[in-house]
DNA sequence: AAAATAAATGCAGGTTTTTGCAATATTTAA
DNA sequence: TTAAATATTGCAAAAACCTGCATTTATTTT
């Protein structure tokens, strides 16, 4: 097998596969591992992919892997924002939970708004806080220097003696089997609290979380009245969740 | 798995959830936790996570910055802050008021110091809760918009239910003859009742505002234990209240 | 076509990287 | 406070890597 031959099958694995293996590279065409590496030494030098311990990635990889800014998911959650408000109006008391989502929506709220905010979520407290129209209930307690939320007895307690119009829930994995669910003990304890103290639930999160699972349950899909990812209703992704009587936004 | 790949979806996991645990990582990928923590210390120590026990957080979550630059006065309130900060040691429970001098003293807190501290001012729980070993309890209730503090009947009813250590209270003005005197009865409201629950009150003020006077009663002179300005003790200004049994700092 | 030259390959050796394990310390939670 | 979980450190084995060199293969020159 001569020397172009060979590199051109290995970028076409590369690009394949996004990843190459020396020594199965080296198994596959029956020459030897220093030879692959040499391979790819070259192959590298000119760009045509990465060059790691083991093997090789597709140069597209670090790309994917590690974005430079994470201004892509932050203009998803900006349309996911813009969408939750429109069910907001004037008079209505607001509960929500905490998370990045949560924060972009707190920052989107129109400047005429007037409603009554409930949260425990620091960050969205100072985003609601600026705010000229909007009244700020704090829900105190610990705060937990993870989640940037207040967490206990305390905060579940005064959730439970409430009774909002609307909460939103920054979510962390949805999937019709399982339902909600999320990877904090505390804040699932909330969630619960929040749920079942509001009108309507809605559930924001982008379409990255759809289908995916966390360790602890939070509750069923048919607790929530509306779901809200960047996605539009009638992308494949979100029929099913139609097909079970959610409201998709 | 290469370790490239590995780190990618590390990288992924914390950027979609804000959290990852060492032990789940360790069973999703199949390899042993040392792995997964030697590679959290390698992203981390190029900032592309925190790592902290028992996992790794995102680092975009994790920097939410209070933007109070132009605060009036700013090297007089750091000394006073300074001043204050030698008064708490490890395991004491601190109550603080609102105001641009006790934001100072949450900012100038030593690294070191682990102690808990209780305040319904949104600006100091932010400060506080960048730090890494204090543990922040909010009062919660309404957020007052003017003073960027929580005031109601709840945060005073939590108040009363507690015993601090010592109390941090950042006044508005101080004269012999009235005491302690403010401009906000809400704020007031919440002051009497942090004095009511403290073993030690200490008053931080800049020297402008000793002598002079606010339309609201706070309480007497007698009622605080220390009193801390930017300048030293023994400055003639200083004098009466040292005269009055109070401890100048 | 043969010889000379250049390039490519495999191998031996020694080095570095990666990984898991064990013993010990530290942190967290009950 | 103790018990459990998590970290740290040092170590060792395996895998991958690098270097120089001899051998083979390809290309160019005569």
């Amino acid at each position: 097998m001569l020397k172009r031959e060979r590199q051109a099958y290995i970028l076409r694995q590369v690009n394949l596969h996004n990843k190459v293996l020396s020594n199965s590279l080296s198994t596959e065409m029956d020459v030897s591992e220093d030879t692959i590496r040499r391979d790819l030494h070259e192959l590298s030098e000119t760009g045509k992919l990465i060059k790691v311990h083991g093997g090789a990635l597709s140069p597209s990889f670090n790309k994917i892997a590690f974005p430079l800014n994470n201004v892509y998911a932050q203009t998803n959650k900006r349309i996911i924002a813009q969408k939750a408000i429109s069910l907001i109006s004037d008079g209505m008391f607001v509960l929500t939970s905490g998370g990045t989502t949560i924060i972009e929506l707190a920052r989107a709220l129109p400047q005429a708004l007037s409603a009554t905010f409930i949260s425990g979520s620091i960050p969205a407290i100072v985003e609601y806080m600026n705010h000229p129209t909007i009244d700020v209930i704090v829900l105190g307690d610990k705060v937990s220097k993870v989640s940037k939320i207040t967490i206990g007895a305390d905060a579940l307690s005064r959730i439970k003696n409430l009774k909002a119009d609307i909460c939103f829930l920054g979510i962390n994995a949805i999937d019709l089997e399982h339902g909600i669910t999320d990877n904090d003990w505390d804040v699932v304890q909330l969630k619960q609290q929040m749920i079942a103290s509001s009108q309507k639930v809605v559930c924001l999160t982008i379409s990255e979380k759809i289908n995916s699972m966390q360790p602890i349950h939070v509750c069923a899909v048919n607790k929530i009245d509306i779901l809200i990812t960047e996605l539009p209703a009638d992308d494949p992704v979100m029929m099913p969740y139609v097909a079970a009587g959610i409201t998709v936004l």
